[in-house]
RNA sequence: GGGCGUAUGGCUCAGUUGGUUAGAGCGCAGCCUUCACACGGCUGAGGUCACAGGUUCGAGUCCUGUUACGCCCACCA
């Protein structure tokens, strides 16, 4: 096979040639009659299309790329699907602004509608069948552009095990899962105080909030005689007891008593218990239904009583009270939001006498649900639950999941320990997995709550809006003596916390999953191993008892050059995924992101990517030379020292890269990798430059054969050790004079170069020392690389003598030296120039 | 309040189990263009390894403390 090397070889185009090679040869297919000793499965993360494409997404999928290819290279059949996260409240936000309509569940469905071309002033409402239709078809379009990116970028998956968390499959997955737990008891639906975005007027979960700092202030307030002091005084109305540790002197005498609250004048009692800080404020707290989750606890440990004032929209509800003044004052409060309302009952706090002293201004972190805006309420609602193994149990599971980085472990362990209550899944939003049950309608029109009906599994996925259940007809709907649907949809994480199994084949493909399942790789970013992470082990322990993969790797975040977050200036931005990609190359892309070692924070970094297009440059460069001398001889015996040694280096530099990948450290390999490149095209390449054309006089066929034969052995492993960071590059120069793809060939190993490279590597190293000798003082004066040189004085120990006698003549070529001089001495290497003409 | 990570020339980072004058790339300065490469090559200047103690014959590397930045967790009245 004669070899075809360009002319003038070129790095653009070569992204869409390979990647639709790649496509159309189906280059990444997963051969699913190999067994579980045999596979590699990556649990990968499905991007959430809702968001915006990021180079920081694209940085860390490529991460989990190059472990991919290495381990596809080393002969693992690599399981890697890719899957689209088209859940969430995110993709609603984004339907409404872009069709400009809402949802509105009481509306009937309209068969074929067509949102306007121009979303109008006034969004539109629409049935929630028709507004989940218009949600699917806008992820459609936004899967579009992220499949194109993933495969402009060159990431390896295989796309025929593609999946939607939003998709039939995967619903009746998350449906099926469900109900399994119901059957067991592992999942309930339970009314209780719940934290809820009054915004939004969802529910959420522990794993959903943040504490932001926001200003506010203690006001101390008198009930009866006993000083408390609050942040949230307009609860007063809410107050069920006061609290006191138990060791507390100053209120010891208190407990059991009762005290009146101000403005309201309601008994409440005064109680002790043990999460009760003395240091703070009195000492003594107000117990409200809700102001905190401490107060939740509270509530349940001491068995008070609920007195609710808080709407699920963040107004205070409308509360008949006995005394006509005290409702008089309450109705000023009713129908405010929390700040309107505190600012009211200061005032009227301060007429009556019970506010002592001015409110003390003060930060203090508040919970807010990580997309909402305002403070999270605790509103009493019915929810569905899914219990948590115990701690003790799912602290094991931490322990023996690898971590790359083990550092990121820590995080996973405090969450555990952090965990309050059990696991609410219950969304009340639209666009989701839909619960997969009914509830019976009394014949009084009273829906039964307690009593559920679960769909049969076969019939899984189902939609209980639009579904009807076992035994009842679609017009018993809402009826009594009917039916009604579970209105609300699956926490986001409830549904994709089943990724493993879901891919894996999970009740769908038994013969898949007994292939891939548990997985070998779970990666991911280290924002969500609280979510994601850890409630894919929670659901891995609940249905295996183990874990659903072995190993993690957590990757860390982007910035930009100022250690910003990344602006989203969408279009024109050099800072989007495909600007990039377009500026420097897919390959200088994947450059950079290889820079960053597991769990490491990085910036876009203008000089990262042009040294990745550097390196690819060089790549082709570099081929065309080793390739450039015709037919190979795949018979020469590499004989000459410069040589063996050569492949001596490449030797070890094989063994550090397969270290490094098989700890996960990607960035070391391609240090190894890169480092050793470089020096083969400024050393090696020099030194038998002249050696492999075999122009000059002296030279012996052998000793040309051996040159030409090493280059291309060299570059062949070379090309593969770089094979992963630079995919496109290493495909192209690959395909010039190689059959099939160079992702499919194997990964170098140290035996491949038995009986050629026993040569020693400071022999190079010794020979590159005395050139760059010579090459300073070409600098010095000022002359060319090739200019001639006279003589060449070198003394060193007796060892670097002997490895340089044995390079001398590629030496003496590669310096256009006269005549080289070795003698035993102390160091020192004399540099005589010939005299221009 | 508890914890994790980072701190090495202007910038981005390597520095393996402590061992001779601390490495690389970018940037900078200078030089070199026929024969793989100007989307290039070569050479050079540039660092008291955040700070303070300690262990050691010897510390960027180990121990203690401090500071700065980033992050995680916490029952935040």
């Amino acid at each position: 096979m004669s070899t075809a090397v360009p002319d003038k070889p070129a790095l653009e185009g070569l992204e869409e040639k390979w990647s639709a090679r790649w496509k159309a040869d189906d280059t990444y297919a997963f051969d699913r009659t190999k067994t579980r000793e045999q596979i590699y499965s990556v649990d990968t993360p499905p991007p959430t299309v809702s968001g915006h494409l990021h180079p920081g997404s694209m940085w860390s999928y490529t991460h989990t790329d190059f472990m991919v290819r290495y381990k596809r290279m080393t002969g693992w059949e690599v399981f890697y699907p890719m899957g689209w996260d088209d859940n969430g409240l995110n993709i609603e936000r984004r339907t409404q602004i872009n069709y400009g309509v809402i949802c509105d569940p009481s509306l009937p469905y309209v068969e074929n509608f067509e949102p306007p071309e121009k979303p109008p002033k006034d969004p539109i409402p629409v049935s929630r069948p028709n507004f989940v239709e218009l949600c699917r078809r806008l992820t459609e379009e936004l899967e579009d552009e992220f499949e194109q990116l993933w495969r402009t970028v060159g990431l390896s998956c295989e796309w025929s095990y593609l999946y939607r968390t939003i998709g039939k499959d995967v619903s009746g997955i998350s449906q099926r899962a469900f109900l399994q737990l119901v059957e067991r008891g592992d999942a309930f639906r339970l009314e209780a105080p719940t934290l809820w975005d009054v915004d939004f007027q969802t529910s959420l979960a522990q794993a959903d909030l943040e504490d932001r700092e926001l200003a506010g202030a203690y006001h101390k307030i008198k009930f009866s005689d006993i000083e408390i002091e609050t942040t949230r005084p307009e609860l007063i109305p809410a107050c069920v007891a006061l609290v006191a540790h138990p060791d507390d002197d100053r209120y010891k005498a208190r407990f059991g008593t009762t005290v009146r609250s101000p403005l309201f004048d309601v008994e409440v009692p005064v109680l002790a218990h043990e999460l009760a800080q003395p240091d703070k404020g009195t000492g003594i707290a107000m117990i409200c239904t809700f102001g905190d989750q401490t107060d939740v606890v509270w509530w349940r440990e001491l068995g008070l009583p609920v007195r609710s004032i808080m709407g699920r929209n963040g107004r205070l509800l409308p509360l008949e009270w006995d005394d006509p003044e005290v409702q008089a004052r309450y109705d000023e409060l009713a129908g405010r939001n929390a700040k309107q309302a505190q600012k009211r009952i200061v005032d009227m706090l301060r007429e009556s006498g019970d506010l002592v002293g001015d409110p003390k201004p003060i930060t203090h972190a508040v919970k807010f649900w990580e997309n909402g805006k305002s403070p999270l309420e605790i509103v009493t609602t019915r929810q569905w639950f899914i219990k948590f193994p115990p701690k003790e149990k799912l602290l094991q599971r931490a322990n023996e999941l690898h971590f790359h980085p083990e550092f990121m472990r820590v995080r996973l362990q405090n969450w555990i320990e952090g965990l309050q209550g059990d696991w609410n899944i219950t969304r009340q939003r639209f666009f989701g997995v839909p619960f997969p049950v009914w509830y019976p309608v009394g014949d009084d029109g009273e829906v039964d709550w307690h009593t559920p009906i679960t769909a049969p599994l076969d019939a899984l996925p189902v939609d209980p809006s639009t579904d009807v259940p076992p035994g009842y007809t679609a017009e018993q709907r809402n009826q009594p003596g009917g039916f009604i649907g579970d209105p609300d949809v699956m926490d986001t994480w409830a549904t994709s916390s089943v990724s493993p199994e879901f891919v894996s084949g999970w009740e769908r493909d038994p013969d898949l999953f007994e292939r891939v399942f548990p997985m070998d790789l779970r990666p991911q970013g280290q924002d969500i191993i609280r979510t994601w992470l850890f409630y894919t082990l929670v659901r891995g322990e609940m249905q295996f008892g183990g874990l659903p993969f072995t190993h993690t790797n957590i990757s860390g975040f982007v910035t930009d050059p100022d250690r910003k977050k990344l602006s989203k200036s969408a279009g024109n931005s050099e800072d989007t995924p495909f600007g990039l990609i377009a500026k420097h190359g897919a390959d200088a892309v994947r450059y950079w992101a290889s820079g960053a070692k597991p769990g490491r924070d990085a910036t876009i970094d203008p000089n990262e990517f042009k040294i990745g297009r550097r390196l690819a440059m060089k790549v082709l460069n570099a081929s065309k030379f080793a390739l450039g001398f015709g037919e190979e001889d795949a018979s020469a015996p590499i004989g000459e020292p410069v040589d063996r040694a050569l492949l001596a280096g490449l030797r070890a530099t094989i063994a550090h890269a397969t270290a490094a990948f098989e700890d996960y450290d990607y960035t070391s390999a391609r240090d190894v990798a890169e480092t050793f490149f470089w020096s083969f095209c400024d050393d090696y390449l020099e030194l038998v430059k002249t050696r492999a054309y075999g122009q000059d006089e002296g030279i012996g066929l052998e000793a040309t054969a051996s040159a030409r034969r090493t280059l291309r052995i060299a570059l062949d492993v070379q090309l593969r050790l770089l094979a992963p960071f630079v995919p496109f590059v290493t495909e192209e120069v690959w395909s010039w004079w190689r059959e099939g793809s160079i992702h499919r060939a194997k990964w170098p190993t140290v035996d491949e170069l038995d009986g050629m490279a026993d040569g020693d590597d400071a022999t190079l190293r010794a020979a590159a020392h005395v050139l760059g000798q010579i090459r300073r003082t070409k600098t010095e004066a000022k002359v060319g690389m090739r200019a001639p040189v006279l003589r060449v004085d070198v003394a060193d120990a007796e060892e670097t003598i002997g490895r340089l006698a044995h390079v001398a003549d590629d030496l003496v070529r590669a310096g256009s030296i006269g005549s080289l001089n070795l003698t035993i001495g102390e160091p020192l290497i004399a540099v005589e120039l010939a005299p221009t003409e």
